[in-house]
DNA sequence: GTGGTCTAGACCACC
DNA sequence: GTGGTCTAGACCACT
């Protein structure tokens, strides 16, 4: 659990977004599985609370109610919920995983991998897409309502 | 080229596609996307015909026009060359990768990476999460020419 | 700029469409023409909007497919940039013609030569006729990009 | 009248086709269009024999149907007649024109022109452009059936 | 048979 | 309101 005290502005948020314009994903859905890898991996977990709309917006340039349509999403699906005047909440408990030192171990593995397959001759692109052709279904890929 | 032989109709087509629905990609964009990461780890080249749009709608149940679509941006790109009565073929030449060998020994270390992933506790949502924030700006979130 | 002026609804587009039926010219190619010759002409510059795709099937009677199709051939050559909600946005700089006094007198030039070729006995399909072989290859029959 | 004798393969054709694939002109249609120029012109006369089919074949790398197809429009509208055997000849009169001489001066009167709009700045398409904005609906925009 | 164009209409995402 | 995607189906051009 990632420190979860109480007061509506008095800390920075567990997350922060981020959105690729050129992708074909609509920008709520990059939300919205913004999210739910952070809560995977648990960088975020239950009592995490989530940017208002209006730091979203400051952060990234998007619209408040694309931002909003993101947390009902959520919200929808129970991952998160939202406290009127305080802001919005993550609810659902992340999923067991490994633990955040065993990640960056295996973090640092996938760089090195792709770095002997750039050093192989393989371009940015065809590694992209040696990841894509290897793992063909992944999970962000799934429809919204868990 | 790949498979240079025998009369028009009598090879098979260089690549197959598949749609995944529940992803917020369009579908043609699927396609699109498809046909550039083939035509990175070289299994499509110049040369190459893609189906035509009557077999990949009866290959994966979508509308003619979609596929349409998807074959019009890759040739607005200059990647492939429609011609009327023919077919669509293959005009960028492919840049160099690593060799197919050296290809499946690298997807064979990412599968095995994958593997410890998951044994050290990891979900498969939790692994694409990994490789998503490990590779934020894949070469498949472009835009389209210029 | 060419109008920079005033609140979003408030100026009436910077370029009108027709469509010739008969011409063997695709709809959508027309429209893209006509957005291509008014660039180079200066007619339309870098932040000008093209009337949203409704405005235009109001105008011309086309289906609002065929308009988009138009606009997004143009985005794919760079020449303009779409933004939900917003509107179609001419991005490409024109490049460097004869001032707009200098293009009326060559125009005023062109009719007065026109008016004497048909003084001398020929119909307008004859001076049509001698235009197009007089230059052969048209900046407008180019393909689209690369 | 253009040297109408007799026998069937005695002669060269008494016009030379282009095809202009980056127009979205459909091919069919730009020979039906160059015939019919060549006629206003002048350059083509009652009696004249067009290339076969085979010639132009030769000539344009296009499909014999296409032009096939071009030449039954032409005769539909009473242009041509084809007469087994010998090959297709124009029946219709062409319409009277200014004198070849008078012609060759206009066609040099509006080659200075266009060398002057350049000299001012404009580029081809540009120039292509003023013609275009200038006479809006040319004769070769009219659907077939005269 | 191939690709290409157009219409019609529904639904989604974004501002 | 803006643009974007998809379906359905008709018709055309080309080989």
């Amino acid at each position: 659990m990632n420190t979860p005290l109480n007061g509506p502005a008095a800390r920075e948020p567990a997350i922060r977004f981020h959105i690729t314009r050129g992708s074909g994903l609509p920008a709520y859905r990059q939300l919205v599985d913004q999210v739910r890898q952070a809560l995977s991996l648990g960088l975020l977990a239950a009592g995490d609370r989530l940017p208002s709309v209006r730091e979203v917006v400051a952060e990234v340039t998007i619209n408040p109610n694309t931002v909003h349509r993101a947390y009902q999403v959520l919200e929808a699906d129970g991952v998160v919920e939202a406290r009127a005047g305080l802001g919005t909440f993550v609810t659902s408990v992340a999923p067991p995983s490994a633990t955040p030192e065993h990640q960056m171990e295996l973090q640092e593995d996938l760089r090195s991998w792709a770095e002997r397959a750039r050093r192989s001759g393989m371009s940015a692109e065809a590694i992209s897409a040696l990841i894509a052709v290897t793992f063909p279904n992944p999970a962000h890929q799934r429809q919204s309502s868990e």
